[in-house]
DNA sequence: AGCGCACTACGTACGCCGTACGTATATGCC
DNA sequence: GGCATATACGTACGGCGTACGTAGTGCGCT
């Protein structure tokens, strides 16, 4: 707490280049997609610093010369990502413009397992980012409505697109950690927790269990989940 | 990846007393105790397994017959502070009884701030978490749905809270981060922010910006989410 | 033209972290 | 009573973020 700046510094506020002194030999988005390559490859715990800076070829203290941070780290992949988006001229059905970035931010999570994790909670103020909100707000055109509420709509649509797909993801890991698959699952499941469900202290749970309804089809979930924030932006005023 | 179990260990699942072997000098709810006593006072990020086992008095090797993955550890805690809910009799409105449970995991998270970053993503099935889902079931009863569509509804309303809840952290964090407040919040935002968004590309984003509406009244925004999820709910079945 | 400073580069070192492992000791069950 | 199984805990390993000091480089200003 003692060291912490004065001034609160934003990544995107220094200059990538001053002018003075030796030309830097790497850029910000070599970094950025170096971190993101391991990232993907080997998960987000295996970036660090020491571990970037060697997959770019410079010595670990050479890299805090680019980021300050290694949060900035962090945001500097994000922005990357982001970068991944596409923005088709807005159709002027606002809420299936709504729904397709929705359904690109979720290709884009999966894709990129580690983005939920690293966006919690703040989206930033990243160049990308900036032209994320640009896109959502166009798309948002059509609806009359301040843009205070515009903005409240990309939030709740955020929120809902980056729980769903962090729990798709955790669970995706669950079950693919290893060789212990769905019967061991479903021992694991008898024998913890269908122990305290059938101790007849959760009834409504129990009956929630073994209420059958097939195979989940996550992408229903996450569509239904979508059109009911969706929808009660507009019932709800 | 090498040493991962071969079976999923849950801690909820291991006894907390086998009968065999000395009384263990301490309980699963002391640690606990100690671990969100540390994290309130200083901050998740102090929570260590040398930590809790110094603020307990033992080893730290200690620890690890109670907790054998700091990840449980995080586990222990969650269940933990979950035990603060308060269940009042159902009232029979739905609605507002999902409204007020919310409002109290509102109230439970901002007296421990740390709770939205341990929770990502998953809730999990603590004790208490299963008290917590059979609870939210029962506010459900008078909703004639299937058990399937109320758990989506309860996990749609987790997922905004836990959302903006973790957003007015955040935003609270910064600001009272240190000294500069919110003069130089602003010169910061003019520096950078304003920079870019005053040049001409990001039209609507300026304009947002620029809207005036008054203070924020976080809790009323808050407020406005919740109702509109609810009555996405209703609205889009 | 040349000086000086801001910048890059990077090695070393400090104080943390999670936790594997080995050993000594205490206890409940057969 | 003896043995299997707990607890207790010190030591040690390999990693982490990053403060700091030093050396070299090239732009900008006088």
């Amino acid at each position: 707490m003692a060291g912490r700046p004065a001034v609160p510094e934003v990544i995107w506020a220094r200059p990538e280049r001053t002018g003075r002194g030796p030309r830097p030999a790497h850029s910000r988005a070599d970094i950025a997609a170096a971190a993101v390559r391991v990232a993907d490859a080997e998960g987000v715990d295996a970036v660090s610093m020491r571990k970037i800076a060697a997959e770019l070829d410079m010595g670990t203290m050479s890299l805090y010369n680019y980021v300050p941070r290694k949060e900035d780290l962090y945001e500097l992949m994000i922005d990357a990502v982001s970068g991944e988006y596409a923005y088709p001229e807005p159709t002027g059905d606002w809420r299936e413009d709504v729904l397709s970035l929705a359904r690109q931010t979720r290709a884009l999570m999966h894709r990129h397992p580690w983005m939920p994790r690293l966006m919690s909670p703040v989206y930033g103020f990243s160049p990308n980012a900036l032209t994320y909100l640009e896109y959502c707000l166009s798309c948002l055109d059509p609806l009359e409505r301040p843009y205070g509420a515009k903005m409240e709509l990309i939030a709740a649509v955020t929120s809902v697109v980056t729980t769903y797909v962090a729990n798709e993801i955790a669970t995706g890991e669950r079950t693919r950690s290893l060789p212990w698959s769905a019967e061991q699952e479903q021992a694991v499941r008898i024998a913890y927790l269908g122990g305290q469900v059938a101790s007849g202290r959760y009834p409504r749970l129990a009956a929630a269990f073994s209420e059958d309804s097939g195979p989940i089809d996550l992408e229903a979930v996450f569509e239904r989940a979508l059109r009911r924030v969706v929808e009660g932006f507009v019932a709800a005023g």
